[in-house]
Formats: C-alpha cells, sequence, structure tokens
DNA sequence: CCGTTTGTTGACCGAGCGGTCAAGGGGACG
DNA sequence: CGTCCCCTTGACCGCTCGGTCAACAAACGG
C-alpha cells in the first residue's frame, strides 16, 4: 500500500472501488474474496494490495466516500432555501435521487450496519444526518408548523420511511421513483391521515 | 442430521438455535463458525450435523422460528379488535414489544437481508406482514379514516418507521420503549403536522 | 441382557481465504 | 543507453472454514 499515486495510479484505485463495489453488493462482503475482485478487473493480487492494505480497508473507504458524495448532494439540494419544512422535503428527495443513481451501495450500506467492524462508521454517517435533520425540525417547531415531539425519533422516523421505500423501490424496479419521492415527502409530513 | 427426535434431542436441537443466534446476532453470521457454536454449548462437533443438515439450513430455521413467534405475537394483540386504525396500533405495539424481548434477532434479520442465500426466506415475511397491513390500511381507507394513497406504499413506510425506531431503542439502551411506541404510532397516523 | 435406535465424539479433509513477497516490466528523465 | 521508481505479477504461506465419519456411549424396548 502506498500513499502517493501518480494520475494511473489513482485511476486504478477507483477501478478497484467501483468494481468491489459492485461485487460485494451482488453477492455480499464475505462472499466475495480478494481474488475475485482483482479477477474482474483482469489484474494480479498484488495490484490489490498496492493500493489497499486490507480487504476491511476497502469496504471502510467505499463506506466513507459514498457518505461523502451523498452528503453533498443533499446539501447542494437544499442549498438558499430558508423554510425548515421544504429543506426537508429536498433532503428526502437528492437522498431517493442518489439511491436510484448508486444502487449497489443500499445493499452494501445494510450489510455494513450488521458487521461490528462497520458499524462505527455508519454510525458516524448515520449520526450527522440525523443531526441535520434535527436541526430542520426544531426550526419547524419553533415556527409551529411541526408537532412539538422529540425531534430526534422524528428523525429517525423520517429516516426510516426514507429507507425503507428506497429498498422497496430499488429492489421493486417497476415502482416509478417520484412517485415513491411524493409519498416519502407526504408520509413524513401528514402520516397516515385522511 | 436426523428428523425423528426425542424430547431430549429437540431439547438440544433448541440449545443450538438459541446459542446460534446470541452468536451471530453477537459477531455476525460469516465470522460466527460452526465450531465457535459446539464450543459454546461445550459439545462436539458432530452435535450441530446431527441436527442441522448445514450452517445455512440453521439460520433458515432461526429465521422462519422467528418469524412465526413474531406473526403470533401481532395476532394475539390484535385478536377480537375490529377498528381497522387501532389494529395497525396493536400490531406496531405488539412489534416492539416482540423485540425488546428478542434483540438478538434484529441483527440477524438486518444480516440475513444482505444475503442473497437468506434474502429470499425474509423477502416472504416480509411480504406476509405487508399484506397484513394493507388490509388493515383498505379498510381504514374506505372508512375515509386513512388518507387514500397506494396501501402497499403506506405499508412500507409503517414498517421502514417501525424497523427504524426499534433500532434505535434498541441500541440506544436509554431510549423507553413505551414512548418509542407512542411515537411510531402517532408518527405513522399523523406525521409531522403540528 | 441383548439389539436397536438415538445421540455424541473429535480427528480429519479439501477448499478457499486474506495476505506476502521476490522478481520483473516499462515509462520518464538524464 | 542507464537507472530510477511506480506498478504489476502470481506462486506461495499459514490458517480457518464447513463438513465427514468411524467409533463409541446411553437409553430403551423386548
Amino acid at each position: 500500500m502506498r500513499r502517493k499515486l501518480t494520475p494511473r495510479g489513482r485511476e486504478r484505485r477507483e477501478q478497484l472501488m467501483t468494481c468491489a463495489a459492485r461485487l460485494f453488493a451482488e453477492r455480499g462482503y464475505h462472499p466475495t474474496s480478494v481474488a475475485d475482485i482483482v479477477a474482474a478487473l483482469g489484474v494480479g493480487k498484488g495490484v490489490f494490495y498496492w493500493y489497499f492494505a486490507s480487504k476491511e480497508e476497502l469496504l471502510t473507504e467505499l463506506l466513507k466516500a459514498s457518505n461523502h458524495d451523498l452528503r453533498k448532494r443533499q446539501q447542494h439540494a437544499i442549498e438558499g432555501v430558508a423554510d425548515p419544512v421544504e429543506r426537508i422535503e429536498l433532503g428526502i428527495r437528492a437522498t431517493l435521487a442518489w439511491f436510484a443513481q448508486h444502487r449497489e451501495y443500499f445493499a452494501i450500506i445494510q450489510f455494513a450496519a450488521t458487521d461490528e467492524t462497520f458499524a462505527p462508521v455508519l454510525a458516524r454517517n448515520r449520526e450527522i444526518s440525523i443531526a441535520d435533520t434535527i436541526r430542520h425540525l426544531k426550526d419547524g417547531i419553533v415556527d409551529g408548523r411541526i408537532v412539538d415531539r422529540d425531534p430526534e425519533l422524528l428523525a429517525h422516523a423520517i429516516h426510516g420511511v426514507v429507507a425503507e421505500l428506497t429498498r422497496h423501490a430499488l429492489i421493486e424496479g417497476d415502482v416509478p421513483l417520484d412517485e415513491v419521492a411524493e409519498l416519502c415527502v407526504a408520509f413524513s409530513l401528514e402520516g397516515l391521515h385522511a
């Protein structure tokens, strides 16, 4: 494993990450061997360990990079919008749109949550995201537009709706994404109430 | 592996399942070896393969048995209640109460969802549960008490809220379960609306 | 008291894993 | 051309895994 990379090296590293992400998503982390990853790229095993210290480190990098990318997209989506309820809505839509473009990561993240080696990384990612949501919720509560309940629990509830409906939309290919996003927002704002 | 078991045999089988469930929850499925399981029980390796054809079969049995138990509890909870909204509420509370008593299974189920070997079993369990919820939702929609939106998506939304808040309540030990159940119900019924 | 069935043991096996490393290619630069 | 250094190779290592099996113990019915 080396730290300084030439442009060529940086590309290889990215190839490895992309390829590994696809395989992890398809077959799972443990069942995918390092040999599988390098074979899929048609290179020798040493290449892997030139760019990563271990299989474990690769997944950690994958989790960090994907979360960074998602977060960037969310922030870009709500940029310049003041209304807290609207910010929540735009955040939800951005999240769904991101996962639609990076389907592989859903399975990977879900696995990582079950493995105590990676759970900490994921927990940190989630905490940040929850904290963001809590901020908007508090603003909305102050404005009297959002029900006055524990913002942390509310934030988790929203995350739950988004996560499960994202999963459903990604697996059942026939559900139009817009419709799902619509319902995520509507359900979060109004619940089942007629 | 044998099919006919004496009472003594049935007890051993249960010991293995309980023990394995604990280890799977603590360390994960793949990282827990069959040797670990039998060692934790202080028996030889042959015992495992007397009761189960494979490690895979054990987890499948675990998933089926746990789902059967949860479902029994849900049905018992809503038994004799006619009102659809109330049935949904009682179902949610029963689910949370069951997971509070069987914490191990949350991690196990979450892992199983990420492994294509076990995903089908889990998908079937979920389908059944979603179908139950859909029935109540449709009743509520007919009554005009529930918003007229796609019941399937609504059912998934409810499941998402319950799953995520259950996870949060189980991991953050300090959140009182009643309060979480309360919010699950309130959020599902009214959303964020003030 | 013996035969049968049920349950248990732990050494053993082949396979596959994550990870190492000595050796060698090839582009850039003098 | 020589000589760096980045990158690549793939045989190899130690180890653990899921799973097998011949032998044996314990319980039970007759």
